[in-house]
DNA sequence: AGCATCGGTTCGTTGACTGAACCAACGGGC
DNA sequence: GCCCGTTGGTTCAGTCAACGAACCGATGCT
């Protein structure tokens, strides 16, 4: 999406949102760094995206502070790529969306179930544990296939990490 | 956006909402559905959108589901887009996002505020009333010019119109 | 030395977005 | 009847981003 150029005049917080996270691939790639994806080569795999989107699109947040890049190792030099405070709270707009995915556009039932770590309760369309009546910390709720999953969709190694449950932001082992 | 292409294959809610509503301009146009806006001329004046790409979104939305296409004059044959109630169900998602945008993206604070018709007080991120506790329909939301609204960046009629305290679904008067 | 991995960049092709022009249906004024 | 304006589109040529494949430098392993 080459946003910018139009979005710029709208007078409207929504557009400018969308001018950073509304272009192909990158709401997928914050929904990756929160399920715990945190290198390049696990986004890449478990998006077939293009490198050099992949590339933009990191580089993009990074500039942007939805992602920080961080050095982990230096010989040989691995970065990963991490949710900043900014980052983790586009968190309730991934849920939310994914949650009307579910509803209107999965026959089957959500592919994913997000839960409250503490209390096991899923929670509500909001990103609140019906059981606790509060928002839930994204290091706090746990994921897990749900009903609509397809697992023959996908065989990366992330993929197959992912299936099993697993806290948000914790990193997955490939 | 180009997105099917590789989102089908992602066996995840939140790819195929996005196939659907991550288009260039797409949830632009359900945010405006929500002000109260309608027909295509006001679309068109609002957004500042190539005819042929509102043309192509609204086919699209309304074949989703999203909007309905409603004629409500035949001579000359008119027609108007309303939102659907899964229309209508992305407005918390158009919400969060604009919070989001609010925070961390505007300066000047928020370019526009949504509060509770009934008790006036400013909705929470999530779409709910703080007074009452409540999630609040759509139709009991005012919307209104927030601090970091830049009335000079736009003077067709329909910014005009919803500068002063509006209904949200209540038609836009042009 | 030779091969593999990681995190990129480069490049030619394809396809979507853009803006301008055009068009059909209709109403209103004269 | 005739001309003009409005609405809701479609068409078309040019541009720009996405795609996929190839390539590359740094490093580790054997």
């Amino acid at each position: 999406m080459p946003l910018a150029k139009n979005y710029e005049k709208q007078d409207c917080s929504l557009a400018r949102a969308l001018e950073l996270v509304g272009e192909r691939w990158t709401l997928l790639v914050v929904r990756d760094a929160c399920y715990g994806v945190r290198r390049y080569r696990d986004f890449l795999a478990h998006l077939d995206i293009p490198r050099a989107v992949l590339s933009e699109r990191l580089r993009t947040l990074v500039d942007a502070g939805v992602l920080t890049k961080h050095r982990y190792q230096s010989s040989p030099p691995r970065d990963e790529y991490l949710l900043t405070e900014m980052g983790r709270e586009l968190w309730p707009v991934v849920h939310q969306l994914s949650r009307w995915g579910d509803r209107h556009l999965s026959g089957a039932g959500p592919c994913r179930i997000f839960s409250h770590a503490d209390c096991g309760s899923r929670l509500d369309p909001g990103g609140s544990c019906p059981e606790c009546g509060r928002p839930v910390e994204l290091t706090d709720v746990e994921m897990r296939p749900g009903p609509g999953s397809d697992a023959t969709l996908r065989d990366d190694p992330v993929s197959v990490a992912l299936r099993r449950p697993h806290r948000m932001l914790e990193p997955v082992e490939t």
